[in-house]
DNA sequence: ACCTAATACCTTGACGTCAAGATATTTATG
DNA sequence: CATAAATATCTTGACGTCAAGGTATTAGGT
């Protein structure tokens, strides 16, 4: 009985002629990504980073060598929109993390790297964010992970 | 073979001494809340609100008759701050969804009301929001939606 | 070559959110 | 009672995001 069902429970003496079962499992979905958001913050805050920030530094890293990408691939990977990506870009090159310069192939774009100050830090924080996750999600077993991310996997491709 | 599991790959690649298992799973539930909050959205927006007037609205509702919360039970089932309870009522009010009167009962506070208005449109965009969760989920049969909401059930009970 | 369309990125204004602090009122303590 | 502590709500300033629009450069068709 969580807080989930109380609100379905709500919802039944409320409006007993709706069937409010997906409205339970999409309500836990939102509030267990929210609770995981929360505590992957703490590890990024923990490293100077946030969500977004570190999606960027992330993208860059796991690309590979020379850890350089144009602002539209980042826009791609991070499914984010010109303007956020800019803005993200502003700060990450303020803080030192990333260098901007302009891309010699196109010259209407640019293309961003890595500085060694940020592929450093990254590095530190993504094994610290694994780790984390591994703790999140130590309360399911074997079985209980590969059955849940099966269903995620299958009802995702409905929307991708 | 998904965007996540491309993401996966340039870790592997990238970062072999990691185990990023976890982070696919939760790379899956991060997406697919983001899919689901994207549909609910379009119903929301086509009764003239969002994700956040549409939970206050809600919450008055399912409450049942009279429809009358404090700004503080508000936020405490919505777990926002009070700050952002404040802003969302102010723009309820100004649409003629709530009213605002003192708290007979404790003169620091408030109550917040459902108009008729109101209770008319949250009733038809709840019903319609149903119906389009049930759409969503239309992929998983039965008994994959059990499962799913029971593993789900799970993992969030380690949060709250 | 020229001109239109497409592309890459930045800018602006609005929104929803939070953290921290302010104000008014109630409750608890001596 | 008087006063300190707690509570209820609003205010302020910052952040991350998006949609829409702007500018510069490249690509395509004639």
């Amino acid at each position: 009985m969580d807080q989930v069902d109380r609100i379905l429970d709500q919802w039944r003496a409320a409006r007993p002629d709706l069937d409010v079962v997906p409205m339970g499992t999409i309500g836990r979905m939102k509030r267990l990504t929210a609770h995981l958001a929360q505590g992957m913050e703490r590890v990024f805050s923990a490293h100077s980073l946030n969500a977004a920030s570190f999606d960027v530094l992330a993208t860059l890293r796991r690309a590979g060598a020379p850890y350089e990408l144009t602002p539209s691939e980042l826009i791609e990977w991070s499914m984010v929109t010109s303007g956020t990506m800019t803005n993200r870009l502003d700060r990450l090159e303020a803080a030192g993390f990333i260098t901007r310069h302009r891309n010699p192939e196109d010259g209407r774009g640019f293309l961003i790297g890595l500085t060694e100050k940020g592929r450093k830090l990254i590095d530190e924080a993504v094994t610290a964010h694994v780790e984390n996750q591994h703790a999140m999600i130590e309360v399911l077993n074997e079985n209980e992970r590969k059955t849940l991310d099966r269903l995620l996997g299958k009802w995702l491709g409905t929307f991708e």
